[in-house]
DNA sequence: GTGAAAGCGCTAACAC
DNA sequence: GTGTTAGCGCTTTCAC
């Protein structure tokens, strides 16, 4: 790889205006840099970013912390996340931290020894005092990390609130939870929304309430037992949607028909939905623009090296599907 | 930031000696090495990795180019190497390229910048000459770039072959094929073991095979089309599983009964399989693994700095589901 | 308008 | 065993 002195040398000029040139900094003659333009053409010469990030003290890297990719919640944040890195010409690292607090203060060492620009966070684990240290920007994405740090996240309470008064518009009488993880703040939130909205009913006790922890399987387990001791409930709101799709398997294996005996509606809006049968009603969040929107605001962030905190929170949206549908199904 | 040279000073040694003992480097008698660490401790010194990979002209960092991580085939396969990456004490970066030639190239360019220390490539519009400049190692995954470059794939053709077979098998009499993309070589490789199995069959003509790029709308049209107008086909075999899901949902649209009227298999093994409704029998690639072993072969090459070329192929295997199991469900 | 030189933080010869 | 020193490749004062 050449490096800046073998361009000087070959236009005849220094290696400061070599600098000046490929940074278009400060004057420059015409003709020369004509010459160091040639040069650096002939030469295929790439400048060495490490020696500038030494130099600079930033990398023009930024890192994105997820719990784990495979969820398929994550890929379109990424996904999100990346494409806005790559348009201000940084580069993107992902991190799996399975929620761990040990592996994301390793994470967070190792990347502050590369002199990372930059942390895009979405845990439930991480508090304010584990980034005490932390001397560069950082956005909390899904999930609020403390009120001094900036965050973009969605209105889980009064979005699941619509859920619930959509589910008894359609006549569900009796209506039941499959909850997140009792650790993750939005999935308490949505909690509370569905308690809003069904704590005054005469029917309403707690065993309507049953922990799906976010995930496939634990959720049609839930969903298997709740449904043989309660019969009578002919509406689930799923935490979300991958929750939703247990609690439809759940559904068709007691020979449940949905939307018929029973209509189920989810949170999040991830593509799976809509390859399920019946396709899933969900309260679909905007997943690529919150993405986008904490990467926005991260690079905002880094460049004006001020820390003027931003909590953006977006609103949710009903998609109507089969799942719900029990006219047109 | 603590430098080595603070570390210097308060341990009354020179930078030479604290390297040393960070580096577990040369010879240090233990009373020194002794206060070095504790002046390391008493002011939280961390290396400064990029004056490190200045120096070294190596980043330890990895690149994974994938074509979209929204596609719920990449997600686990990026899983699995950052898992093995960060084991290594490696940075994992993840590059989207949409199979974007200009994008890939873009790309190759800002991480040599960042003297990063190795890719791994899905990719199927890089060819040989795009990587010509490329210093580095380089794994190709899922895709083969060209027989000198390293690679991990799977037994497509043979794998597919065992598919129609199984569809042979449980009774099928007309096995349709709805393809992956023409331009993606395993694409290819499946389409041909479909062809190796029916071409002799005397009710086969080419519009058993219909198109549907690896994605679930195209592929949801395709089968459309293909169950009207041939409605005798009462088995299909999907190029990959989300267009299995395609063709379920296009199925379940035309009020087909699977796998009562027709049998479906898809191929790949992704996790949403299982939450179909019916289940899809899939041919499953053994996804983790494949990804941790490209990023073990590129582990070896960037740390032998020899390029033996390796050229693994793993086994796929039939996982029975709903969707096939014309006897139990 | 251009060049000389110091320095970002580290490592590895090479001395002693 | 430990220190001195010369870079890794770049940017940026400060001269001229």
């Amino acid at each position: 790889m050449a490096t800046i002195r073998d361009v000087a040398k070959l236009a005849n000029v220094s290696t400061a205006t070599v600098s000046r040139v490929i940074n278009s900094n400060g004057y420059v003659n015409d003709e020369t840099k004509k010459r160091v333009k040639d040069a650096i053409q002939q030469l295929n010469y790439l400048p060495n970013d490490v020696a500038r990030s030494l130099f600079k003290g930033r990398s023009k890297m930024i890192a994105l912390f997820v719990p784990d990719i495979t969820n398929p919640f994550f890929p379109e944040l990424a996904r999100a996340v990346e494409d806005v890195t790559n348009q201000y010409d940084y580069t993107f690292v992902l991190c799996n931290t399975d929620n761990d607090i040990e592996k994301q203060m390793d994470y967070l060492n190792a990347l502050q020894q590369k002199s990372v620009d930059g942390f895009i966070i979405v845990s439930s684990t991480i508090k304010k005092e584990h980034l005490q240290h932390i001397q560069v920007p950082i956005v909390a994405l899904d999930r609020i990390i403390s009120s001094d740090i900036s965050s973009v996240t969605v209105n889980n309470r009064s979005g699941s609130r619509q859920v619930v008064q959509y589910l008894k518009s359609i006549g569900c009488q009796r209506i039941a939870h499959v909850a997140g993880p009792e650790h993750v703040d939005n999935a308490i939130y949505r909690m509370r929304g569905y308690l809003d909205e069904v704590k005054e009913e005469a029917w309403f006790n707690s065993s309507y309430v049953v922990s799906g922890k976010y995930n496939f399987d634990a959720a049609r387990e839930a969903a298997m037992a709740l449904l043989s001791e309660l019969p009578e409930v002919d509406g689930i709101f799923a935490g979300n949607d991958l929750m939703g799709a247990g609690v439809l398997n759940a559904a068709a294996s007691l020979g449940k028909n949905v939307p018929g005996d029973l209509a189920v509606a989810g949170f999040d809006g991830i593509a799976i939905g809509e390859t399920l049968t019946p396709t899933l009603t969900t309260m679909a969040q905007p997943i690529y623009e919150i993405g986008a929107k904490a990467a926005e605001i991260l690079m905002t962030h880094i460049q004006s090296l001020e820390h003027h905190v931003t909590a953006k929170e977006y609103s949710v949206k009903l998609i109507e599907r089969q799942s719900t549908m029990k006219g047109g199904f």
